[in-house]
DNA sequence: AATATTTATTCTACAAAATAGAAAAAATAC
DNA sequence: GTATTTTTTCTATTTTGTAGAATAAATATT
């Protein structure tokens, strides 16, 4: 397969997009929100802790916040293999999807 | 997750994109040409065989053909269950990637 | 100052998906 | 009839994803 699964993928852009608010549950809240698909907290964390072995992302542990509870955040970024990884999912999805009309099904 | 496993989005795609020869051999050619990675043949066929059960995929046997050796092909088409799945993966992407600039790493 | 509530991560058993590649099948070529 | 080619089948193993309880750490409430 290529270099990144789907969950891999989805967080790395998640990470990207939420700039310095990257931490698990706001990424989490992040994907619910875009894939219409509700996703277990494992279904974050496992593949996040996964992504910094693999260092495609880095870690970082957040300052105490004046908002109420919680463990002290870990925020995330991308590294550059992380930033290349997303480059190349790209390039390849633009390949698969390019000129192709909305899909239709053709009975028969 | 979502409702395609990354190598099941890959596979409709290659299914949809090889109209009318779209079996096997052919779908793990295109797949490794495009995405650069070389795929094994239980990549392809084990997930092929996953979008059939779920119906995302209907099968038909080829018939055989001038060309030497193999056995019968197994040629496979999108149902409209397999469509809305491809036109929601779409969607999901184009979310996700729209408006973002090539991502850039930014150290510090 | 206890207790409740909120926000957050860690941990881990289990399930699903992907990988690898040998084996089998079926055809033509020599 | 033996070799070669093209294709699928099968399956053990590894990797990824899921689910959610447990834990942690902060503020709010009484």
């Amino acid at each position: 397969m290529s270099i990144l699964s789907k969950q891999e993928e989805l967080i790395l852009l998640a990470v990207w997009r939420l700039h310095d608010e990257a931490y698990g549950v706001k990424i989490r809240k992040y994907l619910i929100e875009v894939t219409g698909c509700d996703i277990s907290i494992g279904g974050i964390y496992v593949p996040l802790d996964r992504l910094v072995r693999k260092e495609f992302l880095q870690a970082y542990q957040g300052e105490p916040t004046p908002e109420r509870g919680g463990m002290s955040k870990r925020y995330y970024k991308l590294t550059s293999e992380g930033v290349e990884a997303l480059q190349e999912a790209r390039r390849v999805h633009e390949t698969l999807w390019e000129g192709l009309p909305q899909p239709s099904f053709s009975s028969g």
